[in-house]
DNA sequence: GTGAAAGCGCTAACAC
DNA sequence: GTGTTAGCGCTTTCAC
């Protein structure tokens, strides 16, 4: 049986109620008597049961992590933004998997309750009013990273998607691409259909006509760039460039072009999103939309503390500054 | 104020033990008697707080993970099998990052411990005295992933680190690679160890003398492959193949030769370590040693819940077989 | 500044 | 098969 807090009372000759307010840093206590208590402490290796203490304050400082995969990097550094904030403000983090299923995520945000969290970090693919309404009605409070509600109802922290891809086609436009072709994620998120927004209106904006063969639908991994581009180089006309809406499919893009003996930028640009690390572990070197994923984490995690204190919080729907890197594989 | 079980048992006038049969799965309960209070709890929409059932049974179905960077693709990897194992069980992770500081690593164990977790995941560099005490003392199982306790105390999952390099060297040797360099990490770790001794008994074993000059010293990372690769090529006689303890500093390798003009295998024969997903996201696609550590996660975990489970454990110390992945980084 | 006592929501004997 | 009851280890009024 391990001590307890009736232990050290005895042992340090006060009530429990004394040692309960040393543990916790309660000023109203006789420095005496805080010393009498932390010897008690120390001589029997006390240790608080945070369990005992969640279920008598109603409060576990613990907070559920729900992301859709952690061995994904992008997600993975999220998580460690996340984790680095919660750590700061001393909570702990309950993490889980999705695998962007949304039963799976609906259940894991009900499991999460059931341990008690204080609160709840969302990332998913797409929000859903069932989403939504299991948030609301949860009493706790969530917040969103890198995934968009559209009702704007949730608290959420991202980047401007739409803007992001919009300027990368300019920039394209900027330096003489006038075929451009962009690999998608086919998760038909918020947060892709912006991103192909941000693409059509781009284009219209250079009086470029939009042309669906010059749309592929991947999924974010290496493969799915490779077949990507192999499709898109079919087409024709052909596309002197590629946008693509994540960094490893980018990579695919570069060294699929470069199997069929095509040099990037020279023969094709090639442009990536997120700025991962895998950005410069390649030949040419990628240029990249900076989405600063570790910030995203930290942030959410910052927002959901300050709810979770009853501190103020100025906005609920953080957008974060994104910039686009120039590297190698798109023309100077 | 959120419904109890006590809410239930009064809607259902059954007692509150009748209803804690029920939700726990008791067979002891007439049919009857069970449905009225399955229908209690849909009607009242209850949901059993785990803080409570975790004071009163003194069990929390959930597991620490101590890692050293959840941001980490191979760790990121290991947490993967980790967690879906565990959801496979219906434990829930609580995840940490310790970036292998001991201290830390120490903390984040008492943190744990306070939260009552059943048992602990560990993955680090070192595990010195100080660990094991810790571990041993602290009445709940641990197991290590990926991580090495050289007095054998503690249950561990591993792949034969020794061997898998000493393998790499004999294929070089075959290859006609005389000059081998090897850049490692710097961490000291015993797993680090073990690769370095595979190397110089490699080594020996083709009667190639040791030269300290052909080992660089890296921290995993795809700059220090570079730097690494720079380094060692200055040296003289130069190196006609380079290992690496990783699979991110082998792309830095591989790159940094190309950058020199060198050609990969032709010039320089490269060979990586845990074919993570990088290893086919380069040119040439990278010759590495397979570590499965999504598996090594998995049998942890299983390994865990077994010993939770009282269930019988044949070896404590697990080795899972490793074997080279032959791709184009080196000769055929 | 400190103590007494009533819970927090559940499980686990034990009794019937 | 079901109910009673005593905790699990702590926080939190409320007195004093």
């Amino acid at each position: 049986m391990s001590v307890t807090i009736y232990d050290v009372a005895k042992e340090a000759n006060v009530s429990m109620a004394t040692v309960s307010r040393v543990i916790n840093g309660n000023t109203n206590v006789k420095p005496t008597t805080r010393k009498k208590v932390l010897a008690a402490i120390e001589d029997l290796g006390f240790r608080p049961n945070a369990v005992a203490r969640g279920l008598a304050s109603r409060k576990t400082t613990s907070v559920g992590v729900i992301i859709p995969d952690i061995s994904n990097m992008f997600f993975a550094e999220l998580a460690r933004g996340i984790e680095d904030i919660a750590t700061m403000y001393k909570y702990h983090i309950i993490l889980s998997s999705s695998d962007q299923n949304t039963n799976k995520e609906l259940d894991l945000f009900d499991n999460m309750l059931e341990k008690q969290v204080d609160g709840v970090i969302f990332m998913g693919g797409s929000i859903s009013e069932e989403h939504v309404k299991a948030f609301k009605s949860s009493n706790i409070p969530v917040v969103l990273a890198a995934t968009v509600d559209e009702s704007n109802e949730i608290p959420s922290v991202n980047i401007d998607y739409y803007s992001a891809i919009f300027d990368v086609v300019n920039r394209l436009v900027d330096k003489g691409e006038k075929q451009i072709g962009y690999i998608s994620n086919s998760s038909k998120s918020s947060i892709e259909n912006s991103k192909i927004q941000g693409y059509k209106d781009g284009l219209q904006e250079n009086k470029i006509e939009f042309d669906e063969h010059m749309i592929f639908d991947g999924d974010d991994t290496y493969q799915a760039g490779i077949e990507g581009v192999n499709h898109l180089l079919k087409q024709e006309p052909k596309p002197t460039a590629i946008m693509t809406s994540s960094d490893e499919m980018a990579l695919g893009v570069i060294h699929g072009a470069q199997d069929q003996g095509l040099h990037v930028p020279q023969d094709l640009s090639v442009v990536g999103f997120d700025n991962t690390r895998l950005a410069v572990m390649v030949r040419p070197e990628l240029t990249t939309v900076v989405q600063p994923m570790y910030d995203i984490g930290a942030v959410s995690m910052r927002l959901l503390t300050k709810v979770l204190k009853n501190e103020e919080v100025k906005e609920q729907q953080v957008i974060l500054p994104h910039r686009i890197i120039k590297r190698s594989s798109t023309k100077d």
